[in-house]
DNA sequence: CCCTATGTTCCCAA
DNA sequence: CTTGGGAACATAGG
């Protein structure tokens, strides 16, 4: 169940094996994808990301954007057979990509011009803390709820948010437009440093994210808040707490994040 | 049976 | 127009 920085892992780590390839097959296994067009016999030229949308761009202004929701995956297979949930199959000289998704809310489109990637501004990108506080200040969201809406930053999922949330100190539920210039600062750093370090890290792997390869990430060793409820605050001693925020489990210190009514 | 789940979209109400 | 709630999508796991 990727977010930035798995899907910035698959990104990566799809350019040192399709760049330049050409496609030399692609099979729908399950329908409900729809069909893909046009796209045998084309070369990669480019594999973008934004947010969490993965692009395979091809020859002439032709791309291949995969969204994988909650439990799509990439895997990249050198051998034969099909793996269990497989919904599409694409084919190169050198190796097969699987999309495999048991839940199969993911999502694959070919667009014709541009790369069909989505807008919203990229956390890794842009951390500026007045661009930040620019597009929040007119928001009355919750600040938790305002950092995984993708159509303001493009990238941020549940697990990233509370992290980033903790590091910088903030009370979820605090309005957007209420957080000072220093605030939005600490949260632009906190994205960078987190958000950066999971990429190293290739991810987070708390249930069943894996990469190109199959190989779990490491992230889950450095999540402070996201899946700790009960567990002691490694900054103060206290108990992380989880309560829901727009219907989103969300974890958090009351102590370090100055929640009102702990 | 119950509940939960790292996501998105749609409909509806305030 | 903005926001929040709920359902839907479909499945696995505790």
């Amino acid at each position: 169940m990727p977010e930035l920085p798995e899907v910035e892992t698959l990104c990566r780590q799809l350019r040192h094996v399709i760049m330049g390839a050409e496609i030399s097959k692609t099979q729908i296994i399950d329908a409900k994808l729809g069909t893909i067009r046009e796209v045998e016999g084309k070369q990669v030229g480019a594999v973008n990301r934004h947010g969490k949308a993965l692009a395979i761009e091809l020859e002439r202004g032709l791309s291949l954007v995969f969204h994988l929701r909650m439990t799509g995956r990439l895997l990249w297979q050198n051998g034969n057979g099909l793996l269990p949930h497989t919904r599409l199959v694409i084919s190169f000289s050198q190796g097969r990509l699987f999309l495999i998704d048991p839940r199969r809310f993911a999502t694959v489109t070919v667009h014709k011009q541009g790369n069909g990637l989505p807008v919203g501004s990229d956390p890794i990108e842009d951390c500026d803390p007045f661009h930040l506080q620019a597009i929040a200040q007119r928001s009355t969201l919750l600040v938790k709820a305002f950092l995984i809406d993708q159509r303001r930053i493009a990238g941020l999922g549940n697990i990233y948010a509370c992290e980033i949330l903790y590091q910088a100190r903030i009370d979820p539920w605090r309005r957007v437009h209420t957080l000072t210039h220093e605030e939005w600062k600490g949260i632009g750093e906190a994205a960078e440093k987190i958000l950066k370090r999971a990429i190293a890290c290739r991810g987070t792997s708390v249930s069943d994210w894996h990469d190109l390869f199959g190989n779990k990430g490491e992230h889950q060793d450095y999540l402070l808040v996201y899946g700790r409820e009960g567990a002691a605050c490694s900054r103060c001693g206290g108990i992380i707490h989880r309560r829901k925020l727009n219907g989103r489990g969300t974890y958090y210190c009351p102590t370090c994040q100055n929640c009102e009514g702990g």
